[in-house]
DNA sequence: TGCTATACTTACATAAAGTAAGTACGTACA
DNA sequence: TGTACGTACTTACTTTATGTAAGTATAGCA
């Protein structure tokens, strides 16, 4: 079983410190992979809608207009893979299953959120640019 | 010519509200793909490297380990086109391009930058999760 | 009895991303 | 003088990721 190091940027850090941070500009980082995992496509939503809430399976497909059931099961797998995730089965027929944020994922949403409140209201500006860029 | 209209919320809004902001839950509001420029692989660094500095074409492409010449150029245009970051292009060869945000492009860029530290910051305790699991 | 709902998984089709090469011309170096 | 390299891209082709549709076991309701 084959733990992940961490890569180290450019000056010269101790161990501790190489332990301590990530860097999203050195390609073999993991925080490119929690960084993928988070801004995916659904990624993005599933924390938005599970900020403070829990939530089953079927709700969230309900509340997240387009995703498939398929990318939503995925999605919710890696964002539970790294710990921001927490899903509870119930063990019944039909399927029970909820899903919450773990503090971890708690603080990831709340990025996340910031980022979503600022592209929904800067939405008019950028369809204005468009607009604007098309008429030329 | 066609103008992008705003997706409208459940809530009754006003003709000015619904100018007023997105709705990224709802599949065919634009911000939807303004958030899937900002947030795609290379969107997200790219904002980050853009910020506060001006950088050229082949800067871009080496601070950005691991983007290929094709998906940096296609990026660069998506951000371009919502209005995020601006290009300035030199008539000389060979070729002469500068890249730098515009101010929506900076607000963008901060978001991002504190999702990315913070996702640099919690390296460590996704990374103890994974490999936590893979131990059990 | 038949229909709907649950939380998934699997097979297959399509869309997006990665890879490699080409471009037109300047500069550096031997 | 010839060769290699750097610039900012674009195009053709391959691989990966995503979307779509269908299947699963069983309970509740009409």
């Amino acid at each position: 079983m084959k733990k992940v190091e961490l890569s180290l940027p450019a000056e010269p850090l101790t161990l501790s410190d190489k332990l301590r941070r990530g860097d999203l500009l050195s390609a073999a980082c993991p925080s490119r992979t929690v960084m993928k995992h988070i801004t995916s496509r659904w990624g993005v939503l599933v924390l938005m809608v599970l900020d403070g809430e829990t939530r089953r399976f079927s709700e969230l497909r309900r509340l997240i207009d387009g995703v498939s059931e398929r990318m939503l099961a995925q999605t919710l797998q890696w964002l539970e893979a790294d710990g921001l995730v927490r899903r509870v089965a119930y063990e019944v027929v039909p399927p029970h299953v909820e899903y919450n944020l773990t503090p971890l994922g708690q603080q990831a949403a709340h990025k996340v959120r910031d980022l979503a409140d600022w592209v929904e209201s800067s939405i008019p500006e950028v369809v204005q640019h468009w607009n604007k860029a098309s008429a030329s």
